[in-house]
RNA sequence: CGGGGCGUAGCGUAGUGGCUAGCGCGCCUGCUUUGGGAGCAGGAGACCGGGAGUUCGAAUCUCCCCGCCCCGACCA
């Protein structure tokens, strides 16, 4: 039983003055948690149990779908993140020390590496495969901004799974497992999400997908097509575009238009030199970028900007991506600022990517190289040539779905999972091979699975609170019953005790608000807001024979017998 | 790392050169009160983020450092 006489527990009036989103703020208010340092929290009683019961559904889940629980260290050693070289890769987002001898150790910030080498260390024979793994581990990642409380912390839990076959079927059989085990999870937990596809980025595998949490304080945005389902990140999001199919154009000409440095301005001037209505998107904006120390331009149609994480996720093997500055203008003489356009790329030395939306045969205003002058009827494939098309301008609400041509909308959401095929990179670094049926040694291909355990504590918070506090689901709650004593009768607080043991008698857990100094309206109030979803007042109705039961999320109050309060209660909670 | 904001008691805050740093919540003692964050009386609690400087005098002005929040870049 939880006694709020003697639980460590002070929740606070006023909202923290450094909290933002309401996870945050209803978290630190009703005293779940409390912020140690940037992105580092502390769990009192109630956050503590609210967040081990979310870590039981997800430990549940991955057990029921026959995945072996295990657990690796925190604190490593270097030696293995230097055969896949992370220990460099990683950067300043490893938090990395040295012990007495002066040698250097990190603190996971995912477990790739341990997972493929505890395979190794066991297994050598493809009878031995599949095998999918996971544990629930704290990570460290010493992230440029933590934000948002647990949403984004440096130190988080997360339950990170990895799956080991012979061949690529065999991985695709463990990707759909982990698949299926992730919705039931997310289901159980109460989380409303989106299953989107996703760009690999870094990790270096092939096929990929999010789960996503909606969210409009999340981080994450995704394009969702509510006609045909169709949902991907968007860095994944995909331009579909026709064939040009209009007439070929004259002959590029070039034209006088000085004081034109936006599109606004050059779209009036055409306008009113050539006596046409063209727009934005009819001109080519040329956004030059330094890749990896290489100077590229990137077409796009003038009413659009060039989103750099679609073009970094898009562009394969890029690590540094940035926008022209002043110096790199001063590096390329032949590129006027204002007035770039793809004609002279071979000769000025740049490498040209197009969006998709830039078709082979179109037609564009452009710029001709030179101060203050544009040209017109500069045809692709004609007039110039890109070395790849490349996803690069930003996605707006109203795009095309890729599948059915459907407007799109766009929405925010946290990461709650994210779920992908790696392949044979880490096994190949680290040299996990079995034998095959012929004795030959074959690469262990593998899977990655991640959710994020505290942070789902944050999702559900997100998606399931009011204006005067949290409200848990039945399974995630710190108790399923909140039990108030509202009054100053013995006969009352003799009452909501028995009441509490005969609830916990039938499997119930409780917490009882027995706080003898705090009047009715405090206890309603902190009821409210922590958030448990249900509610039962013995107060002033008791001389009648009759106890309330209320329902947090309806805020719906009814009344019950004493007598049959129990019944009625268990009957309630599972209509 | 770029831009913006902030740092005064456990929490929320007032105080912009003047002597004793104020208020509300919370906490302690006593009395009264108990269905929507009770009342009265008394009390504890603050190196005003840290350091250096200017000044007769600094929470207040200057400089440096530290920490925190938000937007962006980057990332689960």
């Amino acid at each position: 039983m939880l006694r709020m006489s003697t639980l460590l527990l002070r929740t606070l009036r006023d909202d923290p003055a450094d909290a933002e989103v309401a996870s945050h703020r209803l978290l630190v208010r009703a005293g779940y948690v409390r912020r140690v340092a940037a992105g580092i929290y502390s769990w009192l009683p109630l956050g503590y149990r609210t967040y081990r019961n979310v870590e039981k559904v997800v430990r549940e889940e991955m057990d029921n779908a026959g995945f072996q629980e295990v657990h690796f260290p925190a604190l490593l050693p270097r030696d293995p993140y230097e055969s896949t070289n992370r220990w460099t890769e990683y950067g300043p987002d490893l938090f990395r020390l040295k012990d007495r001898k002066g040698n250097d150790y990190l603190l996971g910030p995912t477990h790739e590496e341990m997972f493929t080498l505890m395979v190794k260390g066991e297994f050598s024979s493809y009878k031995d495969l599949p095998l999918s793994i996971y544990q629930i581990q704290t990570k460290y990642r010493d992230e440029p901004r933590p934000r948002s409380g647990i949403i984004r912390g440096r130190e988080f839990v997360m339950k990170d799974s990895y799956s080991f076959d012979i061949d690529d079927a065999g991985l695709e059989a463990s990707y759909q497992r982990h698949r299926e085990a992730y919705i039931k999870t997310f289901n159980r937990l109460g989380l409303k999400f989106n299953i989107v596809s996703a760009m690999s980025g870094a990790m270096g595998g092939s096929k990929s997908e999010e789960f996503l949490a909606p969210c409009p304080t999340g981080e994450d945005t995704y394009v969702l097509c509510e006609k045909c389902g169709y949902a991907a990140n968007v860095e994944a999001m995909v331009t579909k575009v026709d064939a040009y199919k209009g007439e070929v154009p004259p002959a590029f000409e070039i034209f006088d238009s000085p004081n034109t440095p936006t599109i606004d301005s050059l779209v009036e001037l055409v306008n009113s030199k050539f006596g046409i209505s063209i727009t934005g998107a009819d001109t080519l904006k040329n956004v030059l970028l330094m890749a990896d120390g290489k100077a590229i331009s990137i077409l796009v149609p003038g009413d659009r900007e060039v989103d750099l994480k679609r073009v970094g996720a898009n562009l394969a093997g890029v690590q540094d991506l940035r926008l022209f500055e002043d110096e790199d203008f001063a590096k390329y003489p032949g590129l006027v600022k204002g007035y770039v356009g793809p004609q002279d790329a071979a000769k000025l030395g740049i490498t040209v990517y197009a969006d998709p939306r830039i078709v082979i045969g179109s037609h564009w205003i452009t710029g001709a190289n030179e101060r203050d002058k544009h040209a017109r009827y500069v045809t692709h494939g004609r007039d110039f040539e890109v070395t790849a098309f490349v996803e690069a301008a930003e996605v707006k609400a109203g795009d095309p779905c890729p599948t059915c041509q459907t407007p799109v909308v766009i929405d925010r959401a946290i990461e709650i999972g994210h779920i992908f095929q790696l392949g044979r990179k880490y096994a190949q670094a680290l040299g996990l091979t079995v034998l095959d049926q012929n004795g030959k040694a074959q690469v262990v291909t593998m899977g990655s699975y991640g959710i994020g355990v505290s942070r789902a504590v944050a999702a559900i918070a997100e998606q399931s609170h009011d204006e005067i506090g949290l409200i848990w689901p039945r399974e995630i709650a710190p108790a399923e019953v909140h039990v108030v004593a509202a009054g100053k009768d013995e006969s009352i607080f003799n009452f909501a005790e028995q009441l509490t043991e005969q609830l916990e008698a039938m499997g119930l857990t409780v917490l009882l608000d027995d706080r003898k100094d705090a009047s009715p309206g405090v206890k309603f109030k902190d009821a409210e807001l922590i958030g448990i979803p249900y509610i039962v007042i013995v107060g002033k109705s008791l001389q009648e024979g009759k106890i309330e039961f209320r329902v947090r999320s309806l805020g719906s109050k009814v009344e019950f017998a004493t007598d049959s309060a129990v019944a009625e209660i268990i009957a309630a909670i599972n209509n």
